[in-house]
DNA sequence: CTTCCAGTTGACGTCAACGTAAATTATGCC
DNA sequence: GGCATAATTTACGTTGACGTCAACTGGAAG
């Protein structure tokens, strides 16, 4: 058999350019113990795929309001003073209300496109006004 | 004919309190040119319906990570010189991106909520293995 | 009129989430 | 080895979004 296949991995700057943050952002991520990438032998991070699909997640997290604290908790991290299996179960259960928050979320996307929808309508009806009343000049007010 | 219905308004700390926010920060909301609200002959805000559908507006924005800038911007505040018609027209073509990203939102959402659906099966697995180790466990599976 | 609470305008403080700069070390390539 | 890039740590700076405090004013209840 052959040796287990070279897991393919990532340089700091390699993530930055594609997932368009700054070295000092994925950095920084690490910092709050948001990811624990592995480091070569001479001290650099060595990202794997899945540091890479955790950035994605905590950027999605992050475009969607949640604060890095909030986006730690989600993906388990917290109450490390506990034992591992009271630690995960915590995780799951917070994984859980996520997940409920996420439809209520896209609920509130619905809403949030009817208001838009509702400030085009106006926008759209006082366009129609202004040019309505000015046939042939667009910019001619009252004399 | 009677007279045209009293307009219901909000003092300030009626809609602090029913959106859960300081008065402070709807000042300065206001500040920031999102909202400017009425005024009573001494001097104190007056919040229509109208004022009070923006803050919501505002408050919806912000839970999906938007800015204040990019909020005002979508309510149509941005590019003052220009003359109306221009600017209604510009703000109407923003706000269609803004409800095509709201769709792409929507889409991402859902992979967010398989992300955490697969942090969930992980640490699901972990505990499995954890109390099917562990004999003394209440919860022991094995023969 | 006084009292008292709500509201107003500065001005300064704070905290999260990075940016930036400097000094040092690794790695890839000739 | 020698050189140019790229990475690392440390430290300080910045920006957005408010909080907090102070000094003042408005309004209505007694």
């Amino acid at each position: 058999m052959q040796p287990s296949a070279p897991p393919r991995t990532y340089t700091i700057s390699e993530l930055a350019q594609e997932l368009e943050i700054s070295t000092r952002t994925i950095r920084f991520y690490e910092e709050k113990g948001l990811i624990s990438p592995r480091r070569s032998p001479g001290n650099q991070r060595q990202y794997s795929r899945r540091d890479r699909a955790r950035l994605k997640l905590i950027l999605r997290g992050k475009r969607f309001g949640y604060s890095l604290e909030q986006i730690a908790e989600m993906i388990g991290m917290a109450e490390v003073d506990l034992d591992e299996a009271e630690q995960i179960r915590r995780s799951l259960a917070y994984g859980q209300e996520k997940l409920q928050e996420i439809n209520q979320r896209i609920e509130e996307l619905r809403l949030l496109e009817q208001d838009i929808l509702a400030v085009r309508q106006r926008l759209f009806d006082r366009l129609a006004q202004l040019e309505g009343r000015n046939p042939t000049n667009p910019k001619e007010h009252r004399p």
